[in-house]
DNA sequence: TCCTGGCACTCCACTCGTGCGAGTGCCAGA
DNA sequence: TCTGGCACTCGCACGAGTGGAGTGCCAGGA
């Protein structure tokens, strides 16, 4: 077990570290942090430290840093979470409050998170099949050709065309659509299956094929659309990344156009908090020289979807966790208004 | 006036430098290029170049670079668009033909414009103001709250909420849909303004208020979603930029962040053609050392869009130009099929 | 037992100097 | 108008030398 003056240490190291991204050596560290103790107890300390894998140094005779394993001590045990101060409170709020639509608070929420964490953000569309169907339209395009829209309670819509098998009249499409309305307007989306596959047998037989290819589009829908879309942006950022640059840089940009695997990072994030993943704990291999930092948000009580930051894995943690927490909270808010 | 073999020169420079990226010297040219000369000649041509700013030395004694000026005298002059070979044309239209609704097509647009030309592709989704209205569809979701969805003909959905400033019952909804549509489908967003404003007076007193509520909600939408979406893709392939790296592409990923910025970029292509904007001739100053290859594109005859790269001044033209104008062709004729 | 000051050692980062080579400009001759 | 030759320039790679930050270890003291 390591002792309270060891942790303190380390606290200190990933701190310099974090502030001047370069090796922190015992001297500095006595000199910034009045730890009560010379450098060279400082020295033994940090021995003690590499032996359990928590710093490393680049170069025998460099500095230490922070190893993932440190970073991770630091994030669980050493660091809290740094809250926004009210004025940064009421500009995130007042920022989002600006918005239009859906797009638009999605939008928004990018611009606010890379720019309070000048890192890389990622906002995740509220997801479908957590939420409740607000309305079914269907229109009637031409005689065989109807389209398809739905609208969910947080204000998302899609829309889809639909082939039908025979020609369906203007009276047969009103009454699919009162009937599907009153069946699953205000239900979640993973009950609708269940609601609707009897809907045929109300119809005549002439018209069964085109009610079973609608619903068979709507749920399709429901699917499909599960695969969820994502906002990326603060990509600028990235350019603060360090010195060797190129490298580093390239497979997190790879990365980030791989929705799928953004996805598929922020769905493990299972957390009901502030989720941090580091360094090497991302399974995606071009992110293993970076952190990140997610949570859920939604309007609800219930998170609806994922919103967070990539960064370097020498990240300013508590801060970052402090602006993510804040705008997932604000963005809840905004959705539960609208 | 410069000779043949001057522009030859010229033409060989920019071949040679675009593939090596090193400046190309005299003796290089000549070896590369069977230009019938010696090297010494081929110095005193390009000694005239460069007195007419067409190509420039980095330092006193190294190989010569072309200037904007020079590739723009190539892209004007020297050199042709390369067509796609008739696999690469195969292999687009499969691509995009697995689309399933306008945001996937531009999604996967993005993808492949960024593979062909391994370059930043920048996508503009189709615009509002020279499509047409498909259908307006009006929903009531509480006694005084209404949703207002338009379709266009292009497949776009936008949807905005309209608070009324009085409950408006299930029937004048039933009217003002019926008397929306009847009027603006299939008409021009642009001419949309002077075919609903004597619409309210065809209402019962009391329900005017909504009806003129509903009506500027739905001209602002026209306006508001007139500044257009983009999608961006291919980022990755900035890091091909060069050796100066992290000061080059700062600027240009965030040029990219401002969509702002792309926008005006695209729009002030006029060309019916394939656009080239070469260098310092793109007004915003991060992209100063790229260049912009785009085209409108559309499901008619007409441009409802734009598409195009962003890459380094020194980039292939003819393989770009052909790469952008052949997706472009096949994008329209996607968008015209659905 | 733990902390401290001192000391020798390591090794990176930087500077300076040098030589090499690619490339140029110019000139005289064909 | 083109060509070959020649002197010149200048960036770049290489190597040696140096300074400094940092370490590990050890003996002495609380």
């Amino acid at each position: 077990m390591l002792s309270e003056r060891r942790l303190q240490v380390l606290r200190a190291i990933v701190q310099d570290y974090v502030g001047t991204e370069e090796p922190v050596g015992s001297k500095a560290l006595t000199e910034r942090h009045n730890l009560g103790v010379s450098p060279a107890t400082v020295r033994n300390d940090m021995a003690a430290l590499e032996e359990e894998g928590f710093i490393a140094q680049p170069h025998t005779s460099a500095g230490r840093i922070p190893t993932d394993k440190g970073y991770r001590l630091f994030v669980d045990k050493l660091a809290g979470v740094k809250p926004m101060t009210p004025p940064e409170r009421r500009a995130i709020q007042n920022f989002l409050e600006g918005a239009v639509d859906l797009d638009d608070v999605v939008a928004r929420t990018v611009r606010l998170l890379a720019q309070l964490t000048r890192q890389v953000a990622v906002v995740q569309y509220p997801s479908l099949t957590r939420s409740t169907v607000r309305h079914v339209e269907l229109l009637s395009l031409a005689p065989a050709r109807l389209m398809l829209v739905l609208i969910t309670d947080t204000g998302r819509v899609e829309q889809r065309m639909v082939d039908c098998p025979a020609p369906f009249g203007e009276s047969p499409v009103a009454d699919l659509r009162a009937r599907l309305n009153s069946r699953v307007a205000g239900r979640r989306f993973t009950d609708v299956p269940g609601l609707v596959e009897d809907l045929p047998e109300a119809f005549e037989p002439e018209d069964r094929g085109t009610v079973s290819t609608v619903l068979s589009t709507l749920l399709e829908t429901l699917v499909e659309e599960n695969e969820e879309r994502l906002m990326i942006g603060g990509t600028a950022n990235l350019t603060r990344f360090g010195h060797d640059f190129p490298l580093t840089i390239r497979p997190v940009l790879e990365a980030l156009e791989e929705q799928v695997v953004l996805l598929k990072l922020l769905g493990e994030a299972k957390d009901p908090g502030v989720t941090v993943r580091i360094g090497h704990e991302n399974a995606h291999e071009g992110l293993n020289s970076t952190s990140v930092v997610s949570v859920g948000y939604g309007s609800g009580g219930e998170a609806v979807a994922k919103l967070g930051v990539v960064g370097p894995t020498r990240m300013d943690y508590p801060g970052t966790m402090g602006a993510v927490r804040a705008v997932a909270r604000y963005v809840g808010q905004i959705l539960a208004e609208s």
